[in-house]
DNA sequence: GTCTATACAGCGATAGAC
DNA sequence: GTCTATCGCTGTATAGAC
């Protein structure tokens, strides 16, 4: 019992200046992509210097993960959304909880930033496929009771992958603005018949 | 006639230096995107002199904005898609003339060009809005007699983008390396549904 | 028409003083 | 923990010789 309740315990700096890049960084990845953002520019908007944003993380890699990391883990919610609902709505209330949670406006700046970024960088990239088919998607895939979850994860993953880029980074109208529950109705059922309907075209397409 | 065939029209350079300079820029765009591209690279594929691309291009937006030009006209397709067959069925036509055409080999550097840069350039995302909802896609749209004819091809333009993305960009698996048509016919019902179907949850495609 | 040379700016990253 | 200074590199774009 050396000291205070302040004793040891990781003391912040000043105005929390790591907390600072982070807004930062989170903020300017999310509107110009990996690319397009610079180290000192992430730096005169915290209000810090340059070299310090190298003494927190290594390197623009580093930042950017850290950064982007999202605050919920996605896949915790599998489970509820089956459990909440008739198995024939299932696609529906996902897109429901993917779009809610993309919305949040502390998230959107993730989900645009690695969209943006996943053009160019690799690790984005990665992030991204994470994000979507090879994450939450697959194992809502392949809790429902239907053949080819892989490439049913994939189908619904791309579907939402685009609304993300039509309505965060492209920003479609009229699909930009719009409220998310209503954006959730329309996509659901193309999610859903992703998930769990006959996929392909069913009936007459003869030619092709 | 004062002349043989070959009058006045346009002798190229020696080895048509400004089409080798086009060949190199669609396929770097294509690949790296506007911002991972450089012009000393375009230069040094094309085996040129950066200053030629400066003679022959104002800039690399012009330089951009000519090697992504589409050779084919979308918007000429789309009484052709609408007269080939039962209108029950126009999205899945679509959706088989969409993605046959993005899958030509000179088709492609030009679809990931342009996505691959939307993420970043104006000018690009610009184009991506152009090439989907505000081209073929809105008149398809307006063509079939049921409201909210933007709405509609907004969204259909979301799913197309976000294949394109998972298919040529992010190369999601399965449906990354699978046949066109195969794709066309997945997709088709999604395309149809946002393009004639009864948009919202509640109706209609819920089971397929 | 083609190329050399270069202006001018910005980048990520590092070393080391305070 | 914070900042100054700078290295080494790459980018677009231009001027002007051949």
């Amino acid at each position: 019992m050396t000291g205070g309740p302040r004793r040891t315990g990781r003391r912040p700096g000043l105005a929390d200046t790591r907390g600072r890049i982070l807004d930062a960084a989170r903020h300017a990845f999310g509107e110009r992509g990996f690319d397009g953002t610079s180290i000192r520019q992430v730096a005169a908007d915290a209000n810090v210097d340059p070299a310090l944003i190298h003494h927190y993380f290594r390197s623009k890699q580093q930042l950017f993960v850290a950064a982007m990391a999202f605050p919920v883990d996605p896949s915790a919610v599998v489970p509820a959304v089956i459990a909440d609902g008739p198995p024939e709505h299932v696609g529906e209330r996902f897109a429901a909880f993917v779009i809610g949670l993309w919305d949040r406006p502390e998230v959107r700046p993730l989900v645009t930033g690695v969209v943006r970024s996943a053009s160019t960088d690799p690790v984005a990239a990665d992030m991204a496929r994470r994000l979507l088919t090879e994450g939450p998607l697959l194992a809502l895939a392949s809790a429902i009771d239907r053949p080819d979850a892989p490439l049913r994860a994939t189908l619904a993953g791309a579907q939402l992958m685009g609304v993300a880029i039509a309505r965060y980074v492209v920003r479609m109208e009229p699909l930009a603005s719009m409220p998310p529950d209503e954006v959730a109705d329309l996509i659901g059922p193309s999610i859903q018949g992703y998930l769990a309907g006959d996929l392909g075209a069913s009936s007459g397409r003869s030619q092709r």
